[in-house]
DNA sequence: AGATTGAGCGGCA
DNA sequence: TGCCGCTCAATCT
């Protein structure tokens, strides 16, 4: 489904109640998630708070009934980038490096993240670049910087 | 089962 | 800077 919240449209997909496919905060509605909806505004908050850096994932991971449906591997990365704390960035090779793979299998783990923001792989960028981003550059990093902003002296 | 493709990295000129 | 080779999970053929 597709929640509409302070004029951004936010893409919602569930199993059995579980949170398990996300956008983040759109300015048109995401293609491939169904049509409008009122139900789920709480959660549809709780994303564009993150997006606006004034929630921390972690918190938010916490109130969101959600489940990964991924492969193991994707998991794994996943899981691992949740230690990664607001306003840090860490690079693809540090990632690859602690779990014992490449550079390039993670940034391919990291495309395919159906929790965008929930499990914060914008903070994941390329050694001498910001990398990639699902949804474009030009999103992560006016990402990064709100959260630098507000995180920054924290 | 083999080939190709990345949200990468390090080395070398 | 630019190219080249290595890497490895996922996605083709």
């Amino acid at each position: 489904m597709i929640v509409e919240i302070d004029g951004y449209f936010i893409g919602l997909k569930f199993k059995d109640d579980y949170l398990v496919a996300n956008t983040i905060p759109l300015k048109s509605k995401p293609k491939g998630f169904g049509e409008l909806s009122d139900e789920y505004l709480d959660i549809a908050e709780i994303i564009l708070k993150l997006y606006f850096a004034k929630m921390s994932d972690k918190e938010a991971r916490k109130k969101v009934k959600h489940k990964l449906l991924v492969s193991p591997f994707i998991k794994k990365v996943l899981i691992f980038i949740t230690n990664i704390p607001m306003g840090k960035t860490v690079t693809y090779g540090d990632v690859a490096k602690a779990l014992n793979t490449s550079p390039r299998a993670v940034g391919r783990a990291l495309n395919k993240n159906p929790l965008p923001l929930l499990y914060p792989c914008h903070r994941v960028v390329a050694k001498d670049s910001l990398g990639g981003y699902a949804y474009g550059l030009e999103e992560k990093k006016v990402i990064l910087d709100r959260e630098i902003k507000n995180f920054k002296y924290k």
